[in-house]
This record gives structure tokens, sequence and C-alpha cells, in this order.
RNA sequence: GCGAAAGUGGCGGAACUGGCAGACGCGCUGGACUUAGAAUCCAGUGGGGAAACCCGUGAGAGUUCGAGUCUCUCCUUUCGCACCA
């Protein structure tokens, strides 16, 4: 052992042993308990970020605490490799995105293995390969055969510039990223995966996931939206079914069947078929119909605007008085949402009232508050009345609580044929056709005498040429023939593939379930079962919704399909938080904005206390930037920290405790040099604590029965310590709080100069637990210093100790006296007193008899071990 | 607008089940060592006060022997969703 730590050399030393022994290699073993610890994949951008960082960290020290508490643990690694920024550097660089993204995922593997993670690396997945996606393909065939995947048309943004599609985040203010032209609406066929049959029990198993953060859960809730309510038909007027050619209903969903009695017009969506239908007849409903179309498509924008409209002349028939009601388009009515039209009720419902104030329509008051008076809607003094009630003015169905008025109304409707109560969920079926290159092909093939034809089991996987480079106008594979010509399966003759792919949130729907059987021949195999579900998984709170809900679904297919014996895949959940940094400008005049890393800034306190922020600029020397506070870690605000630069400044476990001491799990973290520098200082005390004590030459064995006071009290720190980090780490994931102990215990042992004998063997059992406590923290350094201190055997092959319940004991206790809950004095009584022995020694405190003074004790609050009381 | 979470020293945070508020770290102050040091070590560090002691967890009320923790009202911040009928 070095005197002085080196961390490059110690970190060299426990890798290297490590991938000598695949010491995290792990197999399948029915007699002990398994442990599947699972981060999410990252996307190959380069390089690690410090999101990454701290992502794979948490996993980690959770992956080898269970481990030396005696799991059979797996944590894997894969790469979401398919996606967008390999066509956006391809399109820059030239570079076909399946070399940039295969370097990318090798330099990130390498980031990966200097941080010490304890990766199975056999088992690692990449989406991009044909071994993986071929089952994302194969399993699409069988949910066509099922009809939970379907083909439709569906609307896209497209370019007209680039002559492509465009993803929502590519669309900006309306206009391509590159390209800046106006954005247009076409539409396409697509493919689309039925999760809304699914909604329901996606709803309902979410609380069964007692291991999943609350507000994910709502989340997910929110997003499913579930409504209970009513469909109502309201048959076309005369002139409507003059304009549509056929006598027929607008349907609407309303969860206040209970105002239908006051609908006073019905609203309908721009691309709803009876707008459509109108619009022949009106270039101005057609003009307006087209504005909304091409209105924003920002949705918080959308939310804010004015609510337009344009009557459209038709009319429909009240259902129960027969009354003709104005049919409206309105730019508020969501065609994706119900069925695209809704009874505008404007007493009873703030949109509807907003409308009608808009454009003069007419309003109703048919539901009253069962407290104070009644009192008319009427636009724009009184407002809009959205509270249940009781019903008025609604013929037969007047006096009715809404309750009782929603289901007499639900069931007088479905008598007529013209209504019925229904559920209503705000998930939509998930399109996951992209017009794209780099990823997973859809296995369709096109024939012209055969229409759509799956790609048969034998003929998979469709392969996608890793030559092509895309440059920005369309997707490749639409104009390599080498990939679109093909035969009919059915039929022979010729025929075009499909060039479409797959979403890339199809690939991480299913990626955790192939690190079980990496190498299974089919698309997962019994090993599956022992590994499954994932007992924790670890990620950003940014995948809340989409691909934890999609891979729900994707388990409860294959659940339903036989393949999978439980259908969810997460049994415990840890959303971490960002990793922020300052933000550092200055502005130059003209406005253009300049970002500065935090590093390179110098801050200085001026004598009135106030901090400058300097940097030298190569163009205007030194100047003073402005502090803007803190940012999450980014390329545009300039304050990211390369983990690299830091795994070779300080190392590995300085860069893993700093993150993991810094702050809880779930919280925001603040990135701080003089944290680090702090992490780093620690390690060293440590190393130093541990080298002086194995100068010394070896220890004598530990005699607990023989030991001093002061050494049987450092000896229980030691335990009190292991104690809570066994707690923090395994049942709170309070990793902070774990380290803090181990710190002040190694405070506790600076104070502690015993060099006898046995107090000698009580630091040598100190330093052990020490090192055992942080070695799933700090793993390397901790692989060195176990072996320093005598043992044989690696760190990661010992076993999680637990705390000697003879060390705990305390012979005198530590008792807090209050006099009218005011903390009055501590005292010290033997351990088992009972509250005579301690009240009599709470009198005999100076500083308590002068707060008790001669008033009578009334009550006496006594907590065993802690706390007494004195009420006077 | 709706929903959720959170407000504690100069800063990050701790206090888990209602029982010593501020653990641990950073920063700062003083000292030791040193030619010197942003290295290391020691001591101090919520506010007021000479002290006894008093005050103190966003604000205000309440429950309790006792409230950072529970209840109510309000304020602020962050996040998510956003015309979902």
């Amino acid at each position: 052992m070095h005197e002085s730590y080196d961390a490059a050399a110690v970190e060299r030393a426990a890798q290297q042993y490590w991938d000598e022994r695949r010491s995290f290699e792990v197999r399948e073993d029915p007699a002990r308990t398994k442990f599947y610890c699972l981060s999410m994949l990252p996307y190959p951008s380069g390089r690690l970020h410090m999101g990454h960082v701290r992502n794979y960290t948490i996993g980690d020290v959770l992956a080898r605490f269970l481990r030396m508490q005696g799991h059979n643990v797996l944590q894997p690694m894969g790469w979401d490799a398919f996606g967008l920024p390999a066509e956006n550097a391809a399109i820059a660089n030239g570079v076909p995105p399946a070399r940039w993204t295969r370097e990318n995922i090798a330099h990130m593997r390498a980031q990966l293995k200097s941080l010490g993670f304890a990766i199975d690396w056999s088992r690692e997945v990449a989406t991009c390969d044909p071994g993986y996606y071929r089952w994302n393909q194969w399993l699409f065939l069988r949910m066509l055969e099922k009809g939970l995947a379907y083909r439709k048309t569906g609307v896209v943004n497209w370019d007209p510039v680039d002559q492509t599609v465009l993803a929502n985040e590519q669309v900006i203010e309306g206009r391509g990223w590159r390209t800046g032209a106006l954005v247009e609406k076409r539409e396409i066929p697509m493919y689309y995966l039925n999760i809304t049959r699914y909604a329901d029990e996606l709803l309902e198993a979410l609380d069964t996931l007692s291991g999943w953060p609350e507000r994910v859960r709502v989340m997910q809730a929110n997003w499913i939206g579930r409504s209970e309510g009513c469909e109502i038909a309201f048959p076309y007027a005369e002139d409507a079914a003059a304009v549509a050619g056929t006598a027929g209903v607008v349907r609407v969903f309303t969860t206040r069947a209970d105002t239908l009695f006051g609908a006073t017009f019905l609203a309908v969506a721009a691309e709803h078929p009876l707008a459509s239908a109108a619009a022949r007849a009106s270039p101005r409903l057609a003009a307006f119909i087209e504005e909304c179309r091409r209105g924003s498509v920002i949705e918080a924008e959308v939310a804010t605007q004015a609510k337009k409209g344009m009557a459209t002349g038709l009319h429909v028939l009240h259902p129960f008085s027969g009354e003709a009601l104005p049919v409206w388009v309105a730019n508020y009515v969501l065609m994706a949402y119900g069925e695209g039209a809704v009874m505008g009720v404007p007493a009873h419902d703030e949109r509807d009232f907003e409308f009608a104030l808009g454009h003069g329509l007419a309003v109703a008051t048919v539901v009253r508050s069962t407290h104070g008076a009644y009192e008319e809607v009427r636009a724009p003094w009184i407002p809009a009345y959205a509270e249940y009630g009781v019903t008025v003015n609604s013929g037969e169905f007047s006096g009715l609580s809404s309750q009782a008025a929603m289901d007499a109304i639900a069931t007088a409707l479905e008598a007529k044929g013209l209504g019925r109560k229904r559920v209503q969920f705000r998930l939509r079926d998930w399109g996951i056709s992209r017009q794209r290159y780099w990823g997973c092909p859809i296995p369709i093939i096109h024939c012209s005498a055969c229409g759509v034809v799956p790609v048969p089991d034998e003929a998979l996987p469709v392969i996608l040429p890793e030559d092509l480079v895309p440059d920005g106008s369309g997707n490749p594979l639409a104009k390599s023939a080498a990939f679109y010509e093909c035969s009919c399966p059915r039929c022979g003759g010729g025929a075009r593939r499909e060039t479409d792919t797959m979403d890339t949130f199809v690939d991480s729907s299913w990626y955790f379930l192939r690190y079980a059987c990496a190498d299974a021949a089919s698309m997962v195999d019994p090993r599956v079962d022992y590994w499954l579900p994932v007992d924790q998984y670890i990620g950003g709170i940014e995948h809340a919704i989409l691909h934890l809900l999609y891979a729900r679904f994707w388990t409860k297919v294959m659940r339903d399909m036989g393949l999978l014996s439980f259908g969810e895949p997460f049994s415990n959940l840890l959303t971490q938080g960002m990793v922020l940094n300052h933000v550092y400008s200055y502005q130059y005049e003209g406005g253009r904005k300049r970002y500065f890393n935090p590093a390179e800034v110098d801050t200085r306190r001026l004598a009135d206390g106030r901090e400058v922020n300097e940097v030298v600029t190569s163009d205007l020397g030194r100047i003073e930037v402005t502090h803007e506070g803190l940012g999450k870690m980014s390329k545009s605000e300039g304050n990211g920290v390369d983990p690299e630069g830091l795994v070779q400044r300080y190392g590995a476990d300085t860069a893993r405790l700093f993150m993991m001491f810094a702050s809880p799990p779930e919280q925001t973290l603040e990135w701080s040099d003089e944290g680090v520098q702090g992490a780093w200082r620690f390690i060293r005390r440590l190393w130093t604590a541990v080298y002086e004590h194995v100068a010394a030459g070896a220890a004598f064995a530990l005699e607990p029965h023989s030991l001093e006071p002061p050494q049987r009290e450092m000896r229980r720190a030691a335990h009190q310590a292991l104690a809570k980090a066994t707690d923090d780490i395994g049942r709170r994931r309070s990793f902070n709080t774990a380290i803090a102990a181990v710190m002040e215990l190694l405070n506790a042992l600076q104070r502690f100069t015993d060099l006898s004998p046995q107090g000698r063997a009580v630091r040598q059992e100190v330093l052990g637990i020490a090192v055992l406590i942080l070695s799933p923290i700090t793993p390397h350094v901790c692989h060195t210093l176990w072996l320093a201190l005598g043992h044989r055997r690696p760190v990661i092959e010992e076993r999680w100790p637990l705390p000697d319940a003879q060390a705990l004991t305390q012979d005198t206790l530590a008792i807090v006296v209050q006099v009218n809950g005011k903390l009055r004095g501590h005292i010290s009584v033997p351990a088992g007193a009972d509250e005579t022995a301690v009240r009599l020694a709470a009198l005999a405190d100076d500083n308590v008899r002068k707060f008790v003074a001669e008033r009578p004790v009334r009550r006496v609050i006594f907590v065993p071990g802690k706390l007494l009381n004195l009420v006077v």
C-alpha cells in the first residue's frame, strides 16, 4: 500500500481484477433470491453526460449493495441505438448512421467501464442489431394477427422544402427546423397499436404499483384520462340531411348528460365530416376550416387562444324536445377526443359559455345549486354554473339531482336508441410509423394485386441496410430500390416493401426482457421468468409517461400471448433528479448572449460582500459575467461538466461519491467543484487513516468483553453507523445520509487516539466497517483498502455484515429533560432505568431544579431511553 | 386553468413513527505547520445577548405536555398536464 492515494492506479487495478474474473457475469440460480437492478438504457449520442453518470451510479450502488447482501444480482446495459440524432449527424458529416452509432457505443462503453459499474456485459443489447429488432417485427406481426396492430391514415408534419416528414420536436413555431418553411399537415397511411384496448387495465393496475412514486402514477392516470359519461345522438334536421345526402345523427360525448336540456347549439371540430359536408357549399366556411387546420399545433397555445367559430347554417334536433339547434364549427373542439363534437351548454360549461358570449348564442339554465337562491345564468354578468346541483327546466327530468338526472336521461336515451352510458379515454392509439431511415423496418409488403401483405415469419428479420446516408430530403429507404423492391409473398409478383420504420419507443418497450436471455433463439425464453419483473428500475422523470406506459402495455400484450407470466414489468421505480450547474452569461452590445462554463469563471468577493464573476476572453479580455442561477446541464447554456475529465482529474470514486452525497437521488443535484473536492478529500482522509493503521503493524485480535469504556464507545459508533447505513441504502435509498454516517464515524475515529493493543483492534474493526459500507459507493478504493487491511477475499465477495447487537448495547443512556416542553437539561442514567429513577436524576440537575422551582409537578411524560418532560 | 411536490443557516442538505432543529459536506473566521501555499491538521461558525437566557424551520391560526413534522387558511417556487366536453 502506498502512502498517498493514486486514484488512477487504484482504479486500473480494481477494474482489471473484476474484468479478469468476470466478476459481474451472472447465471440464473433458483436457489438464490434474484435482484434485477435496471437503469434506463442510454441513447448513444457519443459521450456520457452527468445525468447518465448519476443514473448509473445509483443503480450500481444498489446492485453492489444487494450483491453483498447475498442476492443474485443482474445489472445489464444496452443501447437505444435507433433514432433521429444519428440521421442528423449523417446529414452533417456524411457518415452512415450505423457507423456513427457503433463508434459512439464503443466510446461510451469505455466510459462506462472507466466508472467501474458492476455490469454484466455479456448480456449487452443494441436495439439496432438485427438479432434484436427482428423480434419487434415478429411481435408486430402477432399483433397484426390479433387486430392489436392496424393500418389507418394519420396526420403528419410535412416539410414542403425538404420533402420530408418532421417529428413534433422538429417543428419550431410551425416551421421546419432546418428549412424554416411553414409546415403542412398531411394525411398518410400509418400503423397503430391498439393501446386503448388496455386502457382500463393500464389505469387500474397503477394501484398495484406501490413501489412507484406517487407522482408518476398520477401522471400516467391523467394521461390515460378515464371519463364516465354518456354518448348522445342528435338527429339531422332537414337542412343537414340534405347536405349530407342522407338522414343521420351527430354523436357527442358528455360527462354532463344532466345538462342536456341546456344545449342551445352543437359544436363540431373543423375535421368533422358534417363540417366538411357543409363547407362544400360555403367557401367562407371552407376557408375557416382551413385556418383552423393550419392554426398553432402547440397545445399550450391552443388552450389559451380565443374561441373562434362559424355557423354551418345546418341544424340538428334535440333528442327530447325536438328543437332545432344550430351546428357550429368551433376551434375548441378536438376531433381526436370523443366524437369530435360537443353539445353546447353555455349555462353549465365555461368553454361553451365563452363561445356563446362571443357569438351571440342563447343561454338556458337547467341546473341550480342545492344551496342558496336560484339564479339564472346570464352572459356576461352571471357566469356559467359548472357544479352539480338539481335540474330545472328539463321537462320530465326536472327536480332531480345531477346524478339521478344523468342516470334517467341515459336510460331514456337508450330506450329511444339515441344514446347510452359509456367510458371515454383520453389515451389514443399509439401510432408507430415513422417516415425515417434509422429505425426498425415495419415488416409489410405492398402488392398491387394482393394489397397489404405481412412479411412471413421465415423471412424475418427485414434487415435495415446500413450503408445509406440520408441527405435531409425524405427517407433514403424510399429511394433505395435494393431495399424496397421485392416480390409478393402471396402471389410472387413484383411488390414494394414498406419503407416506414418503427417509433424508437417500440425498441425500448421490451429491451429489459431481452437482457434476461440475450442469446435466446426466440423473442424470450424461460430465463425471463427467473429475472423478471425488474426489482428496481432507475431513470429520468422525463420517461414517466410514454416509455413507462408503452413498456407496461407491451408487457401485457406479451402476457396475453402466453409469452410472459407477469403483467407489470417494473416493481420499483426510482426517478432520479436532474443535474444542475450554474449558468453564466455575457451580453454583447446588440443583445447577443454568450454563455460561459462555470469552470472558466473566476469568482471574487469584494469588500462589501458582493460577488464578482469574471472570465478572460480572447476577444474582450477580462469581462464581468452575469450569474443567471442554476440550470440543467446543457449544450445551449454551456454549463456541462464532462465526466471523462472529471474521472481523469479525481477518479471515478470521487465522481461517484460526490454524486451520491450531494443530494438525495430523487432531487436535483447542484454541481459544485468545491463539493467534488470535498469528496476527494474524504477519500484521501480514509486512505491515510488506513495507511497509518496498517503501517503500524498487524492489529491484535479483538476481545470485545475486555474493552475499556472509550473503546466500547468507539466500537458502538461503528456498529451504529453500520445499522444506519444498511437501513439508509437498503430501505430508504437515502445514500447521502449513509455517507454522512461514515464521515461521522471517521471523524470519531480521528479523535480516538488509543494505540493500546485493544485500541488498535477496535480501530481495525472500525476501519473495516467503514470500508465495507463505502464499497458499493467507491468500489475501487475500497477494493484496495480492504486488501490492505489484511483480508484475503476481495471486498465484492464479502457479505454485508449485520451490526453486532452486543456492540450496540449501552450501559448509560443520555436523557433529555424538558420542563413545560422546553429543553432544560441533559442527564445520564443507567440503561433500563425506570421513570422514577429518571425523574429523581432529573430533579437532581441544577438547571432543571431552577426551572421547576417550588412549583408542583402536575404531569410527567416519560419516553424510555429518550426524554422526560416535567409539566409544572 | 387543473393536478402534484416543495419552502429549514451564507450554500447543498439532515432531523425516518410528533420528542435535543441545523447531522454531514461546502464556504467562511481564527490558529498550527511552512520560505510559501488555494496542501494538511486543530478550533469556531443560525440570530440576539456580557451572561443567565431569549428568538428561530415561508406567513397566520389550531390540535398537543411537546409541532420542521399533524389540521385549516394564505403566500411563494418548481414540476407535470393543458379547450379532453
